[in-house]
DNA sequence: TATAAGTGCAATTATTCGGTTGCGCAAATA
DNA sequence: TATTTGCGCAACCGAATAATTGCACTTATA
């Protein structure tokens, strides 16, 4: 059983689920009510998220309010450095160009 | 059969694949070389990496060679931005509190 | 105290996934 | 021309996935 962020954001139930929660923490029966699907499979859903220490919960009477662990999104954060660094070399070296070219014109 | 972005790079090797052939185009022979796997089980990662325009390919002779599209990463950046907001403020709430403790301090 | 509400967990099922093996085809090489 | 090399594709297989249904437990409410 693989259980990793990336794994976790794979689904689409999942990253919705992490955008709610990210604006605020929500309770299993309130997170269904915005799918298709039935509560036991959102808890399913929560299960995964709380594995890779996605989200985090708090028991408050008998409902359980789940909050998203902000820190540990940047752990995609962190993976996609090394290519943002690229996209980001390649940008300048476009500027690069394009300020060439325009000394040439002139 | 899903073919997202996300779920794409939910596999070890497929970002594996991705952080490869991200500093140079490799041919799946190249590819498989490093991974303790068959060509064809490469081949299909990269069938699935290509079917979501992650990779574009490069035919020289009778080998293929794939290059990282990395415009396309930037999808993961972009859903990644409304979380990056919130940890950037939460950030400058806490450098704030941490400017009235030190104004407190003096 | 009896009932309803909120939840997690286990069993089941259909589907998808990641891998292997065995082709066939085109390009390079002997 | 015969053989080797690089590749994609299809068939198959075991494991993982996502969903449903049914249940038990705890907390709130009538």
């Amino acid at each position: 059983m693989r259980r990793d962020i990336f794994q976790a954001i794979a689904d689409p139930t999942r990253r919705a689920i992490i955008g709610l929660i990210a604006l605020q923490a929500m309770t299993p029966n309130a997170l269904a009510e915005h799918f298709d699907t039935s509560r036991q499979a959102v808890s399913k859903h929560i299960k995964i998220l709380t594995e890779c220490e996605l989200i985090k919960q708090e028991q408050k009477g008998r409902e359980i309010y789940y909050r998203l662990e902000l820190e540990k999104m940047k752990e995609i954060d962190i993976w996609l450095e090394q290519f943002r660094k690229m996209w980001e070399t390649r940008f300048n070296q476009l500027d690069e160009v394009l300020s060439i070219m325009k000394e040439q014109k002139q």
